[in-house]
This record gives C-alpha cells, sequence and structure tokens, in this order.
DNA sequence: GTTATGAATTATGTATACAAAATACAAGAA
DNA sequence: TTCTTGTATTTTGTATACATAATTCATAAC
C-alpha cells in the first residue's frame, strides 16, 4: 500500500479539530447534558492552551450544543421535552422541502441505491437489528437530502439532528411502532420513486411527527 | 428622567458585542461582500485585541455570514442567485410552518396588532413609502413567528433572513409586485384570523416563492 | 446551629507575545 | 521582458500572562 504524494497534505487549525471532536462527544452521548466544561480541564485533556479551545466552544455555543453564561463558563446543553417539541417540526417541514426538492432532482442510480438500502433496512427489521437499522434509516435520509441539491437545507437539517440526536437512545420503539415506521418507509420509497413531490412531503412531515411520537413516550416511561 | 436602579447592570463580554456588531454591519451592507475582514485592522477599529475579535469571527463563520480561510483570514461572505435560491425555498417551509403554528397560538390581541399594522402597511403601499411599507411588512412577520411559540425556529428564520437580507435593496420592486404583495398580505390576514393553519401555510410559502422571483428579477436587470 | 462576612482560590475575559504560514517584493537568470 | 527564487513583511494560529469576576471556605456574629 503506497501513500498518495499527491494528495494536499492536510494542516487544519486546532480550532477546528476541537469543535469537531466536541460535537462528536455531544452528539454521542460521552458528554452529559448538563455536563460542566471547564476550560483548563479540556484544554489539559486535549493538549491545547485555551485560545483555540475558546474559539471552538463559541462554534459549539452558536450551533446550540453548549451554553456559555458570562464569566460563568460553558455547561452542555440539556435536551428537553420542549426542545424536542420545537425540534421535530421544524425537521419535519425541512425533511418534507428536502422531499419535494428530491423528486425534481433525483437520479435513477439513487433511486436504485435508496431502494437498495430500503431492502437491506427491512431485512434488518426482520432480523429485529434496531442498531443496523437505524443506520441505513440515516443514510436513506441523507441520500434524499443531498438529492434535494441544497446545501444550506442539507447543513440545516444536519445541524438540528444533531442537537436530538442525543435523544436517540431514548427512543427504544415498541414493536407496533417499529412496524408502523417501516410501513412509512415504505411509503416514502413508493411516492419517491414515482417522483410525486408534494405526496413525500406529506409522508416524511407524518413520518417526523409520528417519531416525536416515540421519542416522547419513551420518555415518559 | 430617572434610571431605573433596580434593573440588572449590564456588562457584557467583548466577543458578544463585537459578533452583535459585525453582524449588524454585514447585514445592512456596510461591509461590502468579499470584503477581506482583517483581524488588525478591525481590532483598530474597535479598540480591542484580537482575541474576542476572532471569538466573534467563529461565531459569525457558523452563521453563514463570513467565510474563513485557514491561514488566509476572514471575508464577508458573498450573496450568490444560488444563495438565494437555496434559502427562499427553506424560509417558505420555515415560514409555512411558522404560519400553521401561529393559527393554533395566536391571541386575538396579538391578531388585533397584526390587523393595526396591516392597515397602516396598506396606506404606506397607498402612499408609495417603500421603506416604512418594508419595516411594517417586516413587523408582521415577526409577530407570526412569534406567535408560532417555537424559539428555535425563530431563531433559524432569524439566522435565514439575516443572511438574505443583504439582497433587500436590491429588490426594487415592480408597482405590479408590490400590489401582487399587498394583495398576498390580504390572503394572510385572512387565513390567520380564521386560524386556518393550513390555508396560511399554502400562502406563506407561495409569498416567500414570489419574493424569490421579485429579488431575481431585480438582479437580472 | 445558622447565617453573614471576607480572604483565598479558581475560572473566565482580555491582552500580549511568540510561532508559523502566506504574501509582497526585489534581485537574478533565461 | 518574463519567470524564478529568496528574503522581508505581514497576517494568521497558538500559547502565555495579566485582569477581573465567581466560587470556596474559614471565621465570626447572632
Amino acid at each position: 500500500m503506497s501513500i498518495d504524494v499527491a494528495a494536499p497534505i492536510q494542516r487544519r487549525p486546532l480550532h477546528n479539530e476541537l469543535a469537531d471532536r466536541l460535537r462528536h462527544m455531544i452528539v454521542e452521548g460521552e458528554l452529559a447534558p448538563g455536563e460542566k466544561l471547564a476550560e483548563k480541564e479540556l484544554c489539559g485533556r486535549f493538549g491545547v492552551s485555551r485560545t483555540p479551545l475558546r474559539e471552538a466552544m463559541r462554534v459549539l455555543a452558536t450551533e446550540g450544543l453548549v451554553q456559555l453564561t458570562p464569566n460563568r463558563g460553558c455547561t452542555v446543553s440539556k435536551l428537553t421535552l420542549a426542545d424536542l417539541d420545537e425540534a421535530f417540526p421544524i425537521m419535519g417541514a425541512l425533511e418534507a422541502l428536502s422531499g419535494e426538492l428530491a423528486c425534481q432532482h433525483i437520479t435513477d442510480a439513487e433511486l436504485t441505491r435508496v431502494r437498495e438500502l430500503h431492502e437491506r433496512m427491512v431485512a434488518k427489521y426482520r432480523s429485529g437489528a434496531l442498531r443496523d437499522y437505524f443506520k441505513l434509516n440515516e443514510q436513506i435520509h441523507q441520500i434524499i437530502l443531498d438529492a434535494a441539491r441544497n446545501p444550506t437545507l442539507a447543513q440545516m437539517q444536519l445541524s438540528l439532528s444533531g442537537r436530538v440526536r442525543r435523544a436517540r437512545y431514548m427512543a427504544n420503539m415498541s414493536p407496533a411502532r417499529w412496524a408502523a415506521a417501516v410501513a412509512e418507509h415504505e411509503k416514502i420509497l413508493d411516492a419517491l420513486s414515482a417522483r410525486d413531490g408534494k405526496r413525500l412531503a406529506v409522508i416524511l412531515k407524518q413520518h417526523l411527527a409520528n417519531k416525536l411520537q416515540t421519542v416522547k413516550e419513551a420518555l415518559t416511561e
């Protein structure tokens, strides 16, 4: 195995690297909601000075992942029920738009890819592999998002879903919900195949509304 | 006139103040798109050191108002036709959602306020006062946004509209367009008064689509 | 025992200093 | 002239130092 000597040498600023790492840690739940993020401690952990770390913090604060209080430091944003109630309808509206636009722009190759992922996802459902199911689910939504050909929209969706992603593990889907979700995905595939944007928009919006219900039920248990 | 001695003493970090000022300057067009923002020069202008300025820059970059290139500094983001094509449909989707939610939550008092602003706006239209018209227009949309009772949604709308606000002065509305816009606002008021969320959503989405057309026509001239 | 007060400590906000990269520019070669 | 190539300057990236606010904790008053 040889390295690509023509590839550009990657050198990114520390604050970018830090922002990415911290974002990942928060989104994946490695840093608990409400946790205090002391600059000094994080500097020690990453082996950097406070300057780039603080710059990364401002970015995460703007994205809503952490909360900054003047002279009082930084904490990982909590994810309340109200936050979910706010975020999911927005995600529904954005997904609906994605679906509409995707129907206008999606290529046959992309459509084939969606079908393939869908089949594999259904197989994972049948075998009860929730984790793999989620992964394929995400990939399908990602392709729709890409097919919308609207990077701004994709960016906003990504940012928003990052915020609520932490709630994911809470959503221990009931068998009934899971079956319903799969049924919804059949409809999504149908509408997308027919390139029926309006229909897909309605389905996706409802899909997100149901997702919210699932998460909320899991939370109130 | 006496000061309110009970009011909390305002002391905000410099980076917040800087971010607000720079954001305002960019959104209002005082800093031209594509303009280079050298740290040293801005530090001199505001009388601060580079540390808080750089923190403010990261925030603006996350909001999409400036572009950072590693080791190469910062420039005010340009607003291309493609950006408008991306942003307006998203704003349409978000406004539509706002309208839907607003119909569920708006109080009679707020509705009265909207009617009042609407009347004043129509008067400004009749007298040809475009600037005042815009201002009242914005206030109406703001009330709808507030009535949606979804701060996350409001925040996202604000951020997006800030990005495209610079294109506003380009939109020198034709008389026909202006008349059409006013007619649309009559429909908006009707649907809102009837608290018919679905109808309002459709109107608002179309309203934004028309706005995009207006701006694009003004640009291609 | 509880509350209040103040010094000591710690953390955050800002400025400055140093390192490294990019840019500008001048001198020399084709 | 035009294109290199090397050097000086400028700019950005990062670390450190200092200023100020918040917190902790011990002590004193009630």
